[in-house]
Order: C-alpha cells, then structure tokens, then sequence
DNA sequence: TAGCAAATTGACAGCGCTGTCATTCCTGCC
DNA sequence: GGCAGGAATGACAGCGCTGTCAATTTGCTA
C-alpha cells in the first residue's frame, strides 16, 4: 500500500541510504544517480512518513506560530501572516502549527514550554507584540530554538520582517500636510505594540519638519479596534476647533473615525480627511475608500517564515529584512477646507 | 535528557508496554498500577514523543482544519472557528494544523490528497462551504478519513455542529415585525453557502406567517461582504418606495446597509431599522449597535472537533449536535416610522 | 483446595526513516 | 601501472513508541 523510501531505492536500485540523501538534498550522489531516485520517486509518488523522518532525524519539520489573540484584535491581519507563513512552510514541505499564547496569562511561560516539549518544533514565528516580550525571548534562546519575527519593535540580531513604519508614518502625514492640512491629529493604537510607537514617531516627524508645534489634545489614545477609533473621533471632533484631518494608526481605528464624522454631520473628506494605516481589505470596501499605507501582512508572514526556514537549513543565513512601503492615496482624503 | 517511556517504566517498575497502555487509557490495568505509572510520569514530566507514537501507533494525533479563503472573506468568522477547534484539540492532545483549500481550483483534490498523503491526519474539520463540495466529501470517505463539518448543508450521517439558522432567521424577522414593519427587506450572503439559504428560508417563513407577498425588489443578492451591502443597501434605499427594516444575512452587509443609510440621510433606526446575523465583535462596536443574532462559532468549532475526537476514539460515538442560537436585539432596532 | 477462565503484565519485533562508519569506486599523479 | 586520497555508496543499528502474542497472576467455581 505504502510507498517506503526502501521501495524507491529498490526501484532505483541504489540503497536506500542513497535515497535518503537525495530525499534531503545532500552532497557527495552523482548527478546521474539523483536523477535517478528522482526519477522513482515521482514515478511511485513516493510521499516520505513525517513521523518516521522526524523520529530518526530528530527535527520535526513543524514550524510554529505564536500570536497573541488576547492584545490582538485585528484578526485579518493574524490571518494574513498565517496565510503567508503557510505559504512559505509548504513550499519548503515543512508543516505549520498556530498557538494562540497570552501575555496576560500568568503561565505564559509553562505553556509555552509545553508547546515546546509536546510539539518539538524546528523553529518559531513571533507576531506582534509577542516579538518583543523579554521573558518569551530569553526562553526561546535558553531552550535553543530559533525563531522569526513580524515586525519586532527591537531590531537587533533577530530575524525576520519590518516594514519602516516611522516613515511610512511621516509619509502619510505629508501627504496631509501637502494638501493643506495644518490641524492633524493622531490616533494611538495599543500601548504595547511597537506599531503604535513607531506610527506616532512618523506622525511626529512629519509635524516637527513642517514647523507645526504639538498639540496634546490632538493626539489620543485608541486600542486598534473600530470602537476605539469612534471613541477617539468623537473626542477629538467635540474640541472647540477640531482638526481638519485625522491619521489613525490602523485601518479599523480610521473607519471608526469616518463613522463618527457621519455622526457629526461632516462628510469626508471634505470637512475631514482620514486615512490609516495596513490596507485592510475593509479600506478598499469604504466610501470613500481609506487613504492608507499597504503593508503587506501576507507577504510579511511568508518573507519572515522564510527567513526562519533559511536559518534551520544553513545556520547563519537568516536576516532581517525590509519591505518596502507604499502609500495607497484613495477618496477619504482632500485638500484641507 | 530526554525523559523517555522506558524510564517511566524503570521509575514504576513495570514493563514500557504497561506504561504505554496508561498513557493510552488502555483496559486491563490494575488501578493501583496505573495510578503508580501515573504518578511516575508527572514526577519526571513525561512528554510521550509524538512522532514515535505517531509512527508506532500509526496514527498521526493530528486534526487538519480546511477552510476556503476564497469564498470565505470574513476572517473573524474562521479566526474563531479556529480557535474553538484549537481548544478541543489542546485539552485531547491531539495538534492541529490549518489548510486553505480552495474550491475554485482546478486542482482542489490532487491539494488535498497531498494533503492526507504527506500528513495522515487522522481526522479533518470542514468548515463552510467546503461542507458541502461533493468532491471533497466523496474523497474523504474514499480515503477513509473522518471528518466533522462546521454549519454543514447536508445533514445526513455528517458528524458536526449546527444551529438552525432558518429558526434564528425567522425569529429575527419576527423581532421586526412585532415592531411594526411590513416592507422588510433581506440582503443574501453567497450562493454556495447553506448559510445564505437557511437565512433566505427563514426570511420568507416569517413573512409568510404574517401574511406579507414577497416582494422580489426587497430580497437582493450580497456576498457577505461590507462592501456588498453598501451595493445592496443603495439598490434597496433607491426604490420608490423604500423598506423601512433590512435584515442582512450576515453582521458585516448590515454594518454595509448602515454605511449605506449614512449616505441616504437616513437615521438608524428611526428611519431605518438594520439587522444581522453572527453577533461578530463589530456588531457591538457600532453605534447604534445592531441587532443581530448570536452564533456562537468559537463554540461551534470546538463542539464540531469534540465530535470528531470522540469518533476517533471510539467508532460511532460522533454525532451531528446543535447549538442553540439567541437574538441580541440592541439599538439597530426599533418600531416602524 | 484444586482447576480453569479471565484479567493483567511483559517480551519482542518493527513502524520508516537517518546517523555513523565502513567499503567501494574513482580521480590524478609520480 | 600503481597508489594515495577523496568522492560515492552501502550496511547496520536505533530513534521512542505500540501491536502481537505469550506468560503470569488473579478470582471463581465446584
């Protein structure tokens, strides 16, 4: 019933260790020889037991991805990640596991070790804010297992993806001030996400190169969520002189933000700009459609899987890369009134 | 290291076979000695290696959940599934692995058959619609692998989880009526899902109980998307005499219809009155917030799992359960003008 | 109390692969 | 032409567990 590497090696009439090697790209068979097995094994569809390489060869071909679905309300942008993760862990044949795991949670850490114990897996993908959580990392190095970051808040010798968001930030702020904008305000996204931080520096840059001081009440805390964005809106457009324009950190929060302008009677954009931040698919599906910065999750999650993958099969390999950003300039943005 | 079987077994004093019979929950061991090989595993925390099992044993302990990403836009609705099917797994120790598989692709079925061939799960939750794609079902049985379906269409011998969605629908248009509305309008999800339909049906039993002709105009197609239910919404608001209550077939077209009734001038709900289904996170985070029905799909994923779990463990013990639904009747909903 | 069936336990092989190390086969060079 | 040295290949054990079946113990009955 089954095809076993040893009736491959039969067929091939080559040993089955010969075929092992070739099954796992190593050096020292003859090219005539590899063609050979290779040549078998796609004749008998010969699909390697997961289990049996993993129990002989000690790795276990799994790849983990820890998210936090506590801090972490965005689910299309996890499901993004994930769906590029996969991606990646396919194409290299590697198998994929999800673990939702809690900051909050006091056992964090046993929990995490029982992932580790119970599931052996080669190496890990972080999401944020995981990325950035020290007693994560520390047992992540103490216990040997490499792991790629989305999008880490400290860039030191991890792997993985980011995405320049300070400038990226301080691009979409320009585009505000471009159009004539001078009374720009800020929606914080959650505390502990190096997203927000990075987001609100770019925002600053950008008003600090224009000239234009600070203003404490136009900047306001949100949490990523639609809800908090109306919440925030409906502070900021309650201030005696409003803003004329409102540069959220994410998309959701800027829906949030259009949805309270409707509420105030302004129509966007021409009483009030918006944009946001990672084009969501939602940003599209708006009227009008969410000025906002593309970052694409997707290939994010595939790129930083890809890194780790590099890392498990030659040592070293693994960087930290950039993506690069564009600015998606869509109808919720206009000249200032 | 590594703390194995064997020295579980040295540690109680019995044979590894023994130890294996405890870890297994096997019959015909003394309780003294299973409680002596059980407390021998906690004290040196025993982690069975799940790929020596898995090849032992043959069998995987692996649940693959498969899901369309294509036909399926809201990631919400899946990211709960997948962590309810995730929990049920966890506390059976069994792991879980997710695959997107989609429908639309010439080579759905060679995907899945690399799917079993290169993973072996030992079992697989469908979600909607891959709950109803004959091929996909007809290949499962085929390849004899057990499978639980998530709001399954069919409901022959599935193994599963369902909520009466057409009850729920009526219930919700019976909500309406009772406030007064004649002209009530329906946005359909999309067409392959029995979601779509069941909602439909529900639709049309309430207002046939109360009398009311269809009245093609009030019942337009959507797609389950935000986007969509602006379309539809504007196609609905534009009719000479337009509904004064829209029951959407899902929580994102009705947050779509409210969008919408910004645009018209309208005020939900004294002079429109809205309402969903799915009671996603959004629904609460609207203002005013809508009116919708509560299908509990972490829930549901979880349950459909168990289900599945238990079928594993002992043959026929699976069965095809149902959740109760209930109506979150909030502020999207009021008497007719 | 012997005698027998059922319950409990254990010995052993083997799941399908890879690591280690031995063996064979080539090269090129004196 | 013979030989060193490296490249290619293979033999074999064993990864950590479970299935099969045999051995032993237990609990009953007569």
């Amino acid at each position: 019933m089954r095809v076993r590497l040893e009736d491959v090696a039969r067929a091939a009439n080559v040993s089955p260790k010969t075929v092992s090697r070739v099954l796992n790209d190593e050096a020292n068979v003859t090219e005539a020889t590899r063609q050979r097995v290779r040549a078998a094994m796609e004749a008998m569809d010969y699909r390697p037991h997961p289990s049996a390489r993993s129990l002989a060869g000690n790795r276990s071909f799994l790849v983990a991805m820890l998210y936090d679905n506590n801090d972490n309300p965005s689910s299309t942008y996890l499901a993004e990640i994930q769906d590029g993760v996969l991606e990646a862990c396919d194409a290299h044949r590697y198998s994929m596991m999800v673990r939702p795991l809690r900051m909050r949670d006091g056992d964090f850490i046993r929990r995490f070790d029982a992932l580790i114990s119970d599931h052996h897996p080669d190496g890990v993908v972080l999401t944020p804010p995981l990325t950035d959580y020290a007693p994560l990392l520390k047992r992540l190095r103490e216990r040997n297992v490499p792991y790629a970051s989305v999008s880490p808040l400290r860039k030191g010798k991890t792997l993985g993806v980011t995405m320049d968001e300070q400038q990226a930030a301080r691009a979409i702020v320009d585009h505000l001030l471009a159009l004539g904008h001078r009374r720009i305000a800020h929606v914080i996204g959650i505390a502990n996400h190096g997203a927000s931080r990075w987001r609100l520096a770019g925002y600053r840059d950008a008003m600090a190169a224009a000239g234009i001081p600070e203003d404490p009440a136009l900047v306001v805390q949100g949490a990523f969520t639609f809800a908090s964005g109306v919440a925030a809106a409906r502070q900021l457009l309650s201030l005696p002189t409003r803003p004329t324009a409102v540069f959220a950190a994410n998309d959701d929060m800027a829906t949030g933000v259009m949805w309270a302008a409707g509420e105030y009677g302004l129509k966007v954009p021409q009483d009030l700009s918006v944009c946001g931040f990672d084009d969501t698919p939602l940003s599209r599906q708006l009227w009008p459609a969410l000025t906002t910065v593309q970052q694409p999750s997707r290939e994010m999650g595939k790129m930083a899987a890809e890194q780790l993958l590099g890392e498990l099969r030659n040592h070293g390999s693994g960087r930290l890369v950039q993506v690069p950003f564009s600015l998606q300039i869509r109808g919720s943005t206009a000249a200032a009134p």
